[in-house]
DNA sequence: GCCGTCTCTTGATCTGGATCAACGTATATC
DNA sequence: GATATACGTTGATCCAGATCAAGAGACGGC
């Protein structure tokens, strides 16, 4: 049996237009389209009619969460999808003697909360200070029916996460700890590049009980890893959350199974 | 590093009308909703207008497999999805090395080969005589405009995969090999059982390989495993391909960590 | 500044499942 | 019915990563 670390948590804030709103995006920041956020080409809502994006904001709310605040918990009504607008948070599931599987790690721009009978399948926990746009499920189904290149970006992201849930089980499946390591790394790495952000240095909002718990290890054997790319010369570690990577060509031959 | 078996495969059938077609369904079978294949409700068109579904079939195509033929592989142009009219399907991805991770087993009325940016991030080998409907996916998006219904369809399907991935997630990351082989089979059986099978004796068209290759063991712990719960007369093995789950509460029990 | 708490790192030891090695068992071929 | 070829089971041994244990930083509270 593996060890996990499961950790504290609390609060459940509610969308009535009073409580934790973000308001509008501060002024040093670019207006994302529905003028809600600054997501900008990010958002949900990018490069939809302006009727559709009206539409959506008169339904859309948007929130902040502490670290170790809770959005909803597996089993609660999935009442809302959550678009990530800054922060990071994370997903997992827990099993009834606390063992913890983290299903996935969002950033700025990502999306989650897509459920299926209306029960959440996951608890989803705020990692850092969390601003979140939230879209209500019912509403978001009924604006579909008018205005279909919602649904049609809902299928969009809803691929992509496929795609990636595809290679999360190849790495929990076959992948040994090295590998498994590079690979959460390069992977953070790449959706940095991908949302705007530099891919190196890459800073992780995570601790090293949440990367363990999302990659199948434990917070000794992650911090070994670390420790023996650091040695390698793959990686600079100014400080636990901060990974430089020096050599992304090695990484990926350990990511890949050639290390 | 994990072992895992790879096998040999071959063929690549074309659907140009003349090719593998199963026809329509066999006397004793009760017609599905398009007339093409005999899923009633579980068919993907099921509950459709006539005008969507008679869309839908002008565009379908229905095709026949052997075991061991390759439907398509990773990296191939990802042109189509296909629902499963009868037969089963393995879906993988395998390292340089040939360590391969199966994702997915899918039945009779399951659907897959949804995909990004163009290219399948997979493989789809047929594990028995397979007969599939297959909707080009271009045209399918046609057809999503004027006939929204199709769209949500998809959601509904892919909502439903992402809430196995996040459980499956879980199985590979945090559970032992006892809970995974008796999750593995539960889930089996709940599946036969939403698709109008009897849940118990339950037939497993894969080998022990597949398995393996599913739940991120080898072989030998899978066989192993099966023999215990038989020792433990929880399940019955009249032979390798048939089991009978005796004691399905107690086999959940260990599903989910009570073991 | 000092203390308590938490997280990360490092070392020593243990173990669940992998690996290695036969040996059954079933279907296919001729 | 003999032979070949998979596939599945069982046993012996090994090892990657878990567990156990102890420091080392980092950081907030007062």
């Amino acid at each position: 049996m593996t060890r996990s670390t499961v950790t504290a948590l609390r609060h459940d804030p509610v969308c009535d237009g009073t409580t934790g709103g973000v308001g509008p995006a501060t002024p040093a920041e670019s207006q994302g389209p529905c003028g809600q956020c600054d997501l900008g080409t990010l958002a949900f809502c990018d490069g939809f009619a302006a009727r559709t994006i009206s539409s959506l904001s008169r339904v859309q709310c948007t929130l902040r969460f502490e670290p170790h605040d809770t959005l909803f918990r597996e089993g609660d009504q999935g009442l809302a999808v959550y678009s990530v607008v800054s922060g990071a948070v994370k997903v997992y599931k827990l099993m009834p003697d606390g063992r913890r599987q983290i299903t996935g790690f969002f950033f700025r721009g990502d999306m989650f909360g897509f459920c299926l009978d209306g029960t959440y399948a996951y608890t989803a926990e705020a990692i850092t200070p969390v601003g979140v746009c939230r879209l209500p499920m019912q509403r978001l189904g009924e604006l579909a029916e008018t205005a279909p290149e919602i649904q049609y970006r809902i299928v969009l992201r809803m691929t992509a996460k496929l795609a990636q849930f595809h290679d999360h089980v190849l790495l929990l499946g076959r992948k040994t700890a090295r590998e498994r390591v590079a690979t959460f790394l390069l992977t953070l790495s790449d959706r940095a590049r991908r949302r705007g952000d530099p891919p190196s240095p890459l800073s992780l909002p995570m601790g090293r009980a949440d990367i363990a718990d999302h990659i199948g290890l434990t917070v000794e054997t992650v911090s070994r890893a670390m420790t023996w790319f650091k040695r390698e010369g793959l990686l600079d570690l100014p400080s636990p959350s901060q990974v430089a990577i020096r050599q992304p060509e090695a990484l990926r031959a350990i990511a890949d199974g050639a290390g």
